[in-house]
DNA sequence: GTCTATAGGAGGATAGAC
DNA sequence: GTCTATCCTCCTATAGAC
């Protein structure tokens, strides 16, 4: 019950912390959204941080979930591709969260929830061995250091490529994705 | 006199917005930061929307000027590059303004403002037109729509892979200027 | 055009009854 | 735990004197 409401809050979190980013989503938007009180959010949540956080955990539970169904098969590289589908998809769909990298109240408060730090660390190892194994492989550039790498596959969970190609109205949602997915992984020179 | 007092304002707006973006900046600090009183800054500039908007006009027109010095080689692709080193130099020397792209009132403004909207189409079409000149010589993937890889470099201006390297400390703003450019123009795949 | 002082309002957070 | 009502801080914008 109370799991079940809590539940619902992190949806409109997710949502519009996805649609309007956090400096513009108001706590009174989302306890509207939700259709409660604001304070009875506060009772939930002590902080419009604390919300943000838990719209990451979520967020996290679900990317270790996907990583959980992907076969541990020959090939990292495959994996990689896998992730990187799912996080644009998952932005593209609307359920991406986007928070600023500068706001220093909202890091300490992902800083200080265990929940979310575990999750990021444990995605993080998994990505880096896939990383370092494709690598090996040769299927993915080694004179990279894998935490360029890392990184710029996190990126794309805040790529404006996708959200401009998708205001221009020219592709679906799944040309999109294969479109940047060339970009990051064969890069804009010739083959 | 009334026209350096103004280049001053947009020089520390233009900082201010590379560092603590948009919603964060007040117009306290910028009018502090000047060393004006803020009544001050509201006689030059109507609203904080008109303060970003001249920040952005003012980045446009450095992007012009840098359009110009270069040579109109035989080398599109060889400009292209350039380009987008220059915009990630600029961002990480803290003189890149990140907005918001889902503020509507922000939007508006920048939208409204002709100078502006002259830059941005100016440099879309010159960067257009070597975009479509490097497909046809084969340098560039010619199977990606221009508008497509127009976005890709664009995006380089607001890439947090660039904050999240600089902040790892662990390599040099050429190396990671370097390294970004691998990723875009080769891809993360080997050659 | 610069200042001091303040209006006006949005938004995060809380008090206290039920 | 939910509500209504309210507090209080911060921030954009303006009034009005010089």
């Amino acid at each position: 019950m109370l799991e079940a409401r809590e539940g619902a809050i992190i949806q409109s979190v997710n949502r519009l912390l996805a649609e309007k980013g956090f400096e513009s989503m108001t706590v009174d938007e989302v306890a509207a959204d939700v259709g409660i009180a604001k304070a009875s959010l506060y009772k939930h949540f002590p902080s419009k941080e604390d919300l943000a956080a838990a719209a990451m955990v979520s967020v996290m539970r679900r990317a270790q979930a996907f990583l959980d169904t992907l076969p541990a098969g020959p090939s990292p590289m495959e994996q990689l591709r896998a992730v990187v589908r799912w996080t644009m998809g998952l932005k593209l769909a609307g359920e991406m969260p986007s928070l600023p990298s500068q706001n220093s109240r909202l890091r300490s408060a992902l800083m200080g929830n265990k929940a979310y730090m575990d999750g990021l660390i444990d995605v993080s190892d998994r990505l880096g061995a896939w990383i370092e194994a494709a690598q090996a492989q040769g299927a993915l550039n080694p004179k990279l250091p894998p935490i360029a790498v890392l990184y710029t596959l996190y990126a794309r969970a805040c790529d404006p490529v996708l959200e401009f190609l998708k205001m221009s109205g020219l592709y679906r949602d799944e040309e999109i994705i294969e479109l940047v997915m060339t970009t990051c992984f064969d890069g804009l020179k010739s083959r």
